[in-house]
DNA sequence: ACCCAGGGCGTTG
DNA sequence: CAACGCCATGGG
């Protein structure tokens, strides 16, 4: 409860915001195609995950009732970019499914109903763990929900301020924990991690070309071999 | 040829 | 509980 706010956590952002710019997550013309993107994006490149939101925005589908009409066998050759494009066209119709029952399919009505609420239902849908439900409420509906994933595990540990196989809801509140309640704040911090975390070595975590302490400059993309 | 990307689930030991 | 296998594209 007593949220206490740490400086150098807010310092540690300032320095990658300062040094790459605001991230503007998440790219999307729309809520609901922020949600589908969340789910696209499970796993993949973006630059993959993002083909697949133009092709079905192309085929005119990036709408509740017609993706939901068209079914996964239609738009599974559509998301192929998005690699398991067949899990993924199920996990679609899974959450539209949900969206359309409880939300009439409208974006509005779910960013009314009680955030805690929406988590939990979420979450007991057949590929939703909590980093795509936290993506989804906080860069689609805006909810003050902090978003961590694997490079927040990786950079976070490498940081020191937390051991490497910390789990999701440990980490999450870490966050939480040390940072003021702010939609914008979670929106770029969580950004700016991904942005990182896709330059440094996964493996060597004593890279020394791998900046993660201190300042962010980034130098290794890991085209070294270790 | 390799490595890895804005995960999650099911099955083993 | 951890440690795997599975899904199955595309860019560097």
């Amino acid at each position: 409860m007593s949220e206490r706010i740490e400086a150098p956590l807010i310092a540690f952002y300032s320095a990658l915001k300062d040094a790459h710019g605001l991230q503007h997550w998440w790219p999307a013309e729309s809520a609901f195609e922020t949600i589908i993107g969340a789910i696209l994006a499970q796993n993949v490149s973006w630059t993959g995950a993002y083909k697949a939101v133009c092709a079905l925005k192309e085929a005119g589908l990036m709408d509740p009732h017609l993706l939901f009409q068209a079914g996964e066998y239609t738009i599974a050759p559509l998301i192929r970019s998005s690699r398991y494009y067949n899990q993924k066209a199920g996990k679609i119709m899974v959450f539209l499914s949900w969206f359309l029952e409880n939300c009439d399919g409208e974006i509005s009505k779910m960013a009314s109903l009680p955030c805690l609420k929406v988590r939990r239902e979420l979450l007991t849908l057949s590929g939703f763990g909590p980093e795509t439900v936290d993506s989804i409420l906080l860069y689609a509906l805006e909810k003050p929900v902090f978003v961590a994933d694997a490079y927040t595990r990786r950079i976070g540990s490498r940081q020191g301020w937390f051991e490497e196989n910390i789990t999701y809801t440990r980490m999450q509140e870490f966050f939480m924990d040390r940072l003021p309640s702010d939609v914008s704040l979670y929106n770029d911090f969580h950004a700016q991690i991904v942005y990182l975390g896709n330059r440094i070595c996964k493996k060597n975590p004593n890279c020394s070309a791998c900046p993660v302490r201190d300042t962010g400059i980034i130098q290794c993309r890991y085209a070294h071999n270790h």
